[in-house]
RNA sequence: CGGGGUGUAGCUCAGCUUGGCUAGAGCGCUGCGUUUGGGACGCAGAAGUCGAAGGUUCGAAUCCUUUCACCCCGACCA
């Protein structure tokens, strides 16, 4: 490819929309440009990496037993009915009403789709397993769109589903696909680590979600000080901590005066206390409608996944101000623990909440808290519908199994879901087995952000002068610059190395630009080309060239004859380093 | 959806507080010349419904009202 063929709009200034470094080195590189909050046009050079992830996905997902289909992208409201997700989903759907007043989804996942197939091409057992994917846009009509392409609000994605007969088969494809993907973003040149992962949304028994540690991700990732032990900080565990020393002869609980102030922080500054010193007490309802309380310290965060786990799987979400009025007597912000458990079909404490020798809490009275409260002699921590448990999310010092926790932010890349007969149950998709017994099938879904390879790929390789992509997804492997555009020599050798490097394979670009050389040199460096060629009258002289990598300060000189044979070598080190052969 | 901020040339921004000459700068763009190994220089030039609508005023980029878009923080989210 010549470069004064190709659109490549490189721009000096950082655009001022963009904060993190992907989002500003795609726009200077020329790579994208934004149409709309949240919306990208890929550009030629950057179609070319996105185009080149893809391969590399579709290799993987077909060497992994993956068959390539093509799903609508616009899909029937009513299909999504039929499993709930329209609810579910919220507003992040995007969705529309055609001419004839149907209501249709623009496709955040496919899901339904998939099973769809199923429900019409698989009767038998012997159909199974089958594994489809696709690579298509997809849709989410995010709240917040930012970062540029890292939480766009139309992507694309890899979506695959397989269907199985057996929890063994479903396990053995799942296990294949978690392998293709370490393959893939191995391959791709990311740096990736796998946590254990909620399922959310989807549903499902077992998730994994790969993700590319970078600072400016927005996932936080939770591991064990040994890395023994990952997972996502929805997920993660934490020990009990110690219980506090008991304060001989506590005091008496007493009543003291808050008005107007409900919030943990206006109470802490009000009583001239840390938040760690008080009990936040939490009333939730269940789907099926039971209130139920939660007790975590002030200074926790409470986590619903973890107490829908203990509830069973049944979701939970904040109680109403009036049903808090109601169970507590008292107005939002003076809930307490103080005779809670007979108001209330269950209460969960936190451990650390246990664990409290002396706290303050609300007193289930308007404008009042109680303070010199002992967990254990003034609410119960034991009984029928009283449950001590791990409710809360993760914090810096807590440790799991002994060993410390520490935390990372991440983008995260992929993610593996056993979803079960979740779907398959909803919407009729069975099959006969041997003995002719009809079963739903057991599904699995895999999913990995093409954008967001790219995207952390910059994150984690770039430097002051632009990106510095990893050989197997740059838009071109090598450039070749030459410097002094009317030096018919100069121009010369450069064209016909070019055609050289073309004839055996090597994606090369030609910067055949009419441009002084430090332009040439900028831009080169801005997009990030893993390995330059430098044609100048300068080195001809001595029949030399320069190769230089994008990633070492270094250039090397090599004679002219031997150019076209060592850029083929640094082009085959720089994949074997990612292959690791 | 709550809080904050910004809309002036293709890009980055000044001008707005305190209304008043023909609305500016740098970069980019076009032409000519000189240059030519790390974003060159000179001269000439094109380029703007000052986000939109309404209002106040003799006069509005500037003040008021409404509205739209975009960005940031939060909530939410694969």
């Amino acid at each position: 490819m010549k470069w004064s063929k190709l659109l490549v709009p490189t721009i000096k200034e950082v655009p001022n929309d963009a904060e993190v470094p992907s989002h500003q080195l795609m726009l200077r590189a020329g790579l994208i440009r934004k149409l709309a909050s949240g919306t990208y046009i890929y550009l030629p050079m950057g179609f070319r990496t996105i185009r080149k992830i893809t391969e590399i996905v579709r290799q993987e997902m077909d060497a992994a037993g993956g068959q390539e289909v093509l799903m609508p992208s616009v899909q029937p409201m009513e299909l999504w009915a039929q499993t709930g997700r329209n609810v579910d989903y919220g507003e992040t759907l995007g969705h529309f009403t055609d001419r004839h007043g149907r209501e249709n989804v623009l496709s955040p996942t496919a899901e339904e789709v998939a099973t769809f197939i199923a429900c019409h091409e698989i009767k038998s057992y012997k159909q199974l397993p089958i594994n489809l994917y696709q690579i298509s846009f997809k849709f989410r009509d995010e709240f917040r769109p930012r970062f540029g392409v890292l939480r766009s609000r139309e992507f694309t994605m890899k979506d695959a589903y397989s269907f199985h007969a057996s929890e063994e088969c479903l396990h053995e494809t799942y296990m294949d696909m978690y392998n293709a993907y370490c393959k893939i973003f191995q391959l791709a040149g990311v740096e990736y680590v796998i946590v254990e992962a909620e399922t959310g949304e989807m549903g499902g028994s077992g998730s994994h979600q790969f993700t590319v540690p970078c600072e400016t991700g927005e996932d936080v990732i939770v591991y064990t000080e040994d890395s023994k032990y990952a997972c996502n900080i929805e997920k993660a565990p934490v020990d009990a901590v110690a219980k506090a020393e008991p304060i001989a002869d506590a005091p008496a609980i007493e009543e003291i005066r808050t008005p107007s102030v409900g919030s943990i922080e206006t109470v802490c500054e009000f009583l001239k206390a840390k938040p760690q010193e008080l009990i936040k007490t939490l009333i939730y309802k269940t789907v099926d409608d039971e209130v139920i309380a939660v007790l975590v310290r002030g200074d926790n965060e409470m986590n619903p996944e973890k107490v829908t786990q203990l509830l069973n799987g049944k979701g939970c979400e904040l109680a109403n101000e009036e049903t808090i009025e109601k169970v507590t007597s008292a107005k939002v912000g003076f809930a307490g623990p103080i005779g809670l458990a007979e108001k209330v079909a269950k209460v969960f404490i936190d451990h650390s909440v246990a664990a409290m020798a002396i706290a303050i809490t609300g007193a289930n009275k308007s404008g009042y808290h109680v303070k010199n409260v002992v967990p254990g002699r003034d609410f119960a921590l034991e009984g029928d519908n009283v449950v001590v448990a791990d409710i809360r999310n993760a914090v810096e010092g807590d440790t799991f199994e002994g060993k410390k926790l520490l935390f990372k932010r991440g983008i995260e890349v992929g993610q593996v879901f056993k979803l079960g007969a979740k779907y398959s149950k909803k919407m009729g998709a069975n099959f006969l087995d041997e003995n002719g017994k009809q079963y739903p099938c057991l599904m699995g879904c895999y999913g990995i952000g093409i954008n967001r390879i790219m995207a952390s790929a910059i994150e984690n390789g770039h430097d002051e002068n632009g990106i510095i992509w990893p050989i197997s997804i740059a838009p071109f492997e090598v450039i070749i610059t030459p410097v002094n555009h009317n030096d018919e020599e100069v121009m010369q050798v450069a064209n016909d190395l070019y055609n050289e490097l073309k004839e055996v394979g090597v994606d090369v670009i030609f910067d055949d630009r009419p441009a002084r050389g430090g332009v040439k040199f900028k831009d080169a460096d801005l997009i990030g080309i893993p390995i330059r060629v430098t044609v100048g009258g300068r080195g001809l002289k001595e029949g030399k060239l320069e190769v230089k990598m994008r990633r070492e300060a270094e250039s090397e000189n090599v004679d002219l004859d031997e150019v076209g044979l060592r850029v083929c070598q640094m082009v085959e080190q720089l994949y074997k380093e990612i292959t690791g052969e």
